[in-house]
DNA sequence: CTTTTTATAGTCGTAGTGACTATTAAAAGG
DNA sequence: CCTTTTAATAGTCACTACGACTATAAAAAG
């Protein structure tokens, strides 16, 4: 480009960058997914095992193409819903993360990928794998290096799931339609990798109005075995105001 | 796309959406970008005049393509470095905001942007505008409708800039290398659209180990009317912890 | 020399929270 | 059946952080 004026007068200029003539390379545009889920107290991502190279045999985060009538949200949906199996994923929380352009990502050609974190209440052993390639969930932490860039995906994704615990309400989409203040605590306990105080957890939860409303009648007593537990429903808040900060790490400068 | 199995099998599968082929259409990825600073304690917004249909006259967002060799965050400081005509810009701080992917977004094409924004301590009257076109300061919320859904992408660089002043150092990134407090104080008071009480700010800001450190010798003399501010510099921290919430909007439901 | 202006210091009450202890209600084990 | 175990719930206490304020200091403006 020729500086300022150059852009100012060409911005969007396909004559200096001819769309229609290929002057310049295209992008191909795909979406990647982190799809978190929490089983048996623990996080687990939903990866598949790639075919072709490169990186075949490699375990990758779920993605695909943007196609040409679709936005970047509507991608992740749908392959939210392919990935999964899920009838209905209109509910489930998606979120776009960032998106990651780095020239040299995919060795074959420019690709950019527009990343999304999407949070699942239960985990449904994922629909496919009738031949040798596979879609599984995996304990977090246990994955080992994955394709591209992928490794870095998850742990963006895990850290900014992680920051919005604390500020929002977020943690109730780890959940059930109904669940229990502990289940809520277990859910922020195993996101943030720390133990928390639980009458001090259930106070800050109960006092934050519409960050979750008792279920009208019940209380779950056949599972437990201890005291039966009150059961919730997700309120209407969004945003935890004040936040629900996590512990600080231990070692700081003296 | 097949569901997951032709998904897992294929994925990135160029045969089934073969790039070479263009057997589907390709992207044109662009960067735009929100960049602000304070100008006589008020928040101002770069705007660049379109010359060309769609919009043409319009006020839009600087931004441009993204180069074959580029990645976006490279792209992004380069059209800064244009924009604002600033020798070295390798110092201010550039945030990915989120990629905006509608497919109606630009009537001529498919263009998927990739929106940051950009924070200047003082504002340069950009050196472009030899022309007829032009490229300069504009006051926020003194913007009009602006072209494509630049609207959009800027209010959400405001609204990102906003919650992070709460719990990151970012507002330093506002001021010049060395600032009183006061200064700061005006920081967030412009951002945030709220007044906010000195001596807490200040204790506040000093309480924060690593916020900002004051410079070894001096105090400001010159240009003030009262008594004059001591003067600090950006700290190394990036972090707030526990954060700055700003004082919370007035009317809650009862 | 007084007034104005702004920075800085300090006070007081309270909300929020970390660290606890105590009680209750179920299942599990003998 | 009674005891132990487990987990939910209730409550206490001290301390920190913060909102709202008053007081003092040091400069320019009049």
């Amino acid at each position: 480009m020729r500086g300022h004026d150059g852009h100012a007068h060409d911005e969007y200029g396909y004559n200096e960058y001819g769309y229609d003539k290929y002057a310049y390379e295209p992008f191909a545009v795909t979406v990647d997914l982190a799809v978190l889920t929490l089983r048996a107290g623990a996080l687990h991502v939903l990866l598949v095992e790639r075919g072709q190279e490169p990186y075949a045999g490699r375990w990758a985060l779920p993605g695909g193409f943007v196609l040409p009538d679709e936005s970047a949200e509507t991608a992740a949906r749908r392959e939210l819903a392919e990935e999964t199996g899920l009838k209905d994923v209109s509910g489930l929380h998606l979120e776009q993360l960032r998106t990651y352009s780095e020239p040299g990502r995919d060795p074959r050609m420019r690709v950019v990928s527009v990343a999304f974190a999407a949070l699942l209440p239960d985990a449904p052993e994922p629909t496919g794998g009738g031949d040798a390639l596979q879609a599984r969930w995996q304990p977090y932490g246990d994955v080992g290096p994955l394709a591209f860039d992928h490794d870095r995906i998850l742990a963006d994704a895990h850290d900014r799931v992680g920051a919005k615990f604390e500020y929002t309400c977020l943690a109730t989409a780890f959940c059930p339609p109904e669940f229990t203040l502990g289940e809520l605590q277990q859910v922020y306990e195993t996101v943030w990798g720390t133990g928390l105080d639980r009458p001090n957890f259930r106070r800050k939860v109960l006092a934050t109005p519409g960050f979750v409303e008792p279920v009208p009648g019940g209380a779950r007593l056949t599972g437990g075995r201890g005291k039966p537990a009150a059961l919730y429903r997700a309120g209407a808040a969004t945003a935890l105001h004040p936040p629900l900060l996590r512990p600080p790490r231990e070692g700081r400068s003296a």
